[in-house]
DNA sequence: GCCCAGGTGAAGC
DNA sequence: GCTTCACATGGG
């Protein structure tokens, strides 16, 4: 059987803070409510009185995928109580208290992030967008436009670079057919990396073309769960600089080691405090 | 038109 | 080692 709605209670949950994040790609605001795929499957959710109000079109008997993606078992005070009480912490934290990290799938998050090198948020949900439309499987959606999956590695592989180009990508073509072309020919152990250690996993992950530190960090942060892991992208660069080092010029090496040792055990969680607080709040150049 | 965007890799000191 | 640059494309 099953059921077409459900209502998650958890606290402390700021989903439009969370699915604007630029942390998933495939989340479009609609009113109140919020739809995008989840391995395919369309949904829809809505915040809701003391928890997540979750709509799907085939019926669920088993909801752990969501609960999963969205990590609901999270108690959120006890990782913000892990973070350094310092201003800049709590500013980011107070600005947007309930912002949160999804678990996403390591394919979908990997190849995302690929598309991320120089282009801003819109622009890397239109390249998922148009990529998902013509190469990612048609899924049942409610209302009028068919909703897509995310293409598979094999869809990825079998096309062309050209065809890939006429998504928009851009010099990413490449670097994305490459990526699942060396998936598939097991070109680093793919299927282990999800029970990896860290640095082991950033290691295989950074062999691949085009995904260099930041990159394999995001995907061990935001598919592989490991909260630890601190991405450092321009912004979060900028904020480092100008939050922690007004007066100074650190290195890149130096904030790399700053923030590796700042920020504990979640400090994952602590840089999408300063990446979306940076965004919205500050005007950082 | 100009500048820059959740980077990376290669070439130049 | 560190700095500079090319790489496609679109939005402000």
């Amino acid at each position: 059987m099953g059921d077409l709605s459900k209502t998650f209670r958890v606290r402390d949950y700021d989903l439009d803070a969370t699915l604007a994040s630029g942390q998933a790609f495939r989340w479009q605001s609609l009113g109140q409510a919020w739809e995008g795929v989840i391995g395919g499957r369309w949904v829809r959710l809505c915040a809701a009185k003391d928890g997540i109000a979750a709509e799907v079109i085939k019926p669920v008997s088993d909801w752990s995928w969501l609960e999963e993606y969205l990590q609901l078992q999270v108690d959120l005070g006890q990782v913000l109580a892990t973070f350094p009480d310092d201003e800049p912490m709590r500013n980011a934290v107070a600005a947007l208290p309930g912002l949160r990290l999804l678990r996403q799938d390591y394919w979908e998050c990997l190849a995302s992030f690929i598309l991320s090198a120089t282009k801003q948020i819109v622009q890397i949900r239109q390249m998922v967008a148009l990529l998902s439309e013509r190469h990612g499987e048609p899924i049942a959606s409610s209302g009028g436009d068919p909703a897509f999956a995310f293409p598979t590695i094999e869809a990825i592989a079998s096309c062309s670079e050209k065809k890939l180009r006429e998504c928009k990508l851009g010099f990413r073509a490449p670097n994305l057919l490459g990526a699942a072309r060396d998936i598939l020919d097991e070109k680093i152990d793919w299927r282990r990396l999800p029970t990896m250690a860290t640095d082991e996993a950033r290691g295989e992950l950074t062999k691949l073309r085009g995904v260099g530190p930041k990159i394999a960090d995001c995907v061990l942060l935001f598919a592989g769960g490991h909260h630890e892991v601190f991405p450092v992208d321009v912004w979060i660069e900028r904020a480092l600089q100008r939050l922690y080092f007004p007066k100074r010029r650190p290195s890149a090496k130096r904030l790399r080691k700053f923030a590796d040792t700042h920020f504990g055990p979640y400090a994952g969680y602590a840089q999408q405090y300063l990446f979306h607080h940076a965004r919205v709040h500050l005007k950082l150049k």
